[in-house]
DNA sequence: GTATCTTTTCGCAGTTACTGCAATATTGCA
DNA sequence: TGCAATATTGCAGTAACTGCGAAAAGATAC
């Protein structure tokens, strides 16, 4: 990570990477997968965490509401490391291989997200419906971060998180009534 | 295309590209940026259309009701270039990479669909609404044309998207009561 | 038809991420 | 200590992409 700041996610090679980790450069690719994976490697254990928290939710909960309460109660963990989720962030945002990366997945967290609806809701919704808001749950998480970072993590993230969840639930169809 | 849908994408190297389209290997890099771009060359004139449809919308119109309606109306294009696009998102569906850059487009896309509704609401939201609805419009996008792979193409797709954004606007926070 | 300028094409050499494979080192355990 | 599983490594190779400068093609003026 010192690397990437101080030389740039580009200007940075896996030689390096590996020369400051004291490793064969042939032996970074057995910890990560891709150069990407470096700034993402928080990545895998959320969705982990994310899914653990759906899984809480009552049966009873309209998927939508389960959603946006298993969010809100992950933010509270990137709260939690706060100063090495901006960096990451920081990094990813200044650079668009990096972005890609994560939106790929995160692709892969909608396949899961999606399949846990499809199988709550039990036949009682389509795929579709299932997909969409797993999509939409993970704009809003990426709105909110975005805004997050860009305000100078002025509002807490939980906050804004669970902000966006509540204004695509109401104030889509009928602004001007808000 | 012929070339990726017999070989498949990853099997297919820009030499053998350059050879079907008898140009120079180097010369392909003076038409698509990468490889991934060929598969998705109809990305960039989307955007502009899709944009030139937003500009058309009544200022009067709430922000949701916009994209839903030119998004609808883009999606009659897409009906029109019916098989290429079949082709086209099959090869993609198939491939993570050209999925992933697929994204990377999109993210672009939605730079500038929330410019546009800034621009739009003229101080009357903040940026955060904005980026939320256009990241949202783009999940109802993408979940629409996923669905539209997947089922064989039977529901046109403007039929699909606007259901979509039907259901993102309406049917999120209390589902019970549908 | 020729000369001039612009644009496109091209070849070449180089960088870098990433892979498969087989050898070597390390570790855990009986 | 000996053995088996696992981790580390080196090497050779592939393929995407880049910068640069030369050559080719095309347009324009006279």
């Amino acid at each position: 990570m010192a690397l990437f700041e101080e030389h740039g996610f580009d200007g940075t090679t896996i030689e390096q990477i590996a020369a400051a980790a004291d490793i064969a450069p042939r032996t970074f690719f057995s910890y990560f997968p891709t150069k990407e994976d470096v700034v993402l490697a928080d990545y895998s254990g959320r969705l982990e965490r994310i899914l653990a928290e759906l899984g809480r939710r009552p049966e009873s909960e309209a998927p939508w509401d389960a959603l946006q309460a298993s969010f809100v109660e992950v933010a509270a963990d990137y709260e939690a490391a706060r100063d090495d989720l901006i960096r990451r962030f920081t990094i990813m945002s200044a650079n668009a291989a990096v972005y890609a990366r994560s939106l790929q997945l995160q692709a892969g967290w909608e396949d899961a997200l999606a399949d846990v609806l499809s199988r709550r809701a039990n036949g009682t919704t389509d795929d579709l419906e299932s997909r969409l808001l797993a999509s939409a749950a993970l704009a809003c998480v990426r709105s909110s971060l975005r805004h997050w970072l860009l305000t100078g993590h002025a509002t807490p993230l939980p906050t804004l998180i669970d902000d966006c969840f509540g204004r695509l639930a109401d104030g889509l169809a009928h602004q001007d009534r808000a």
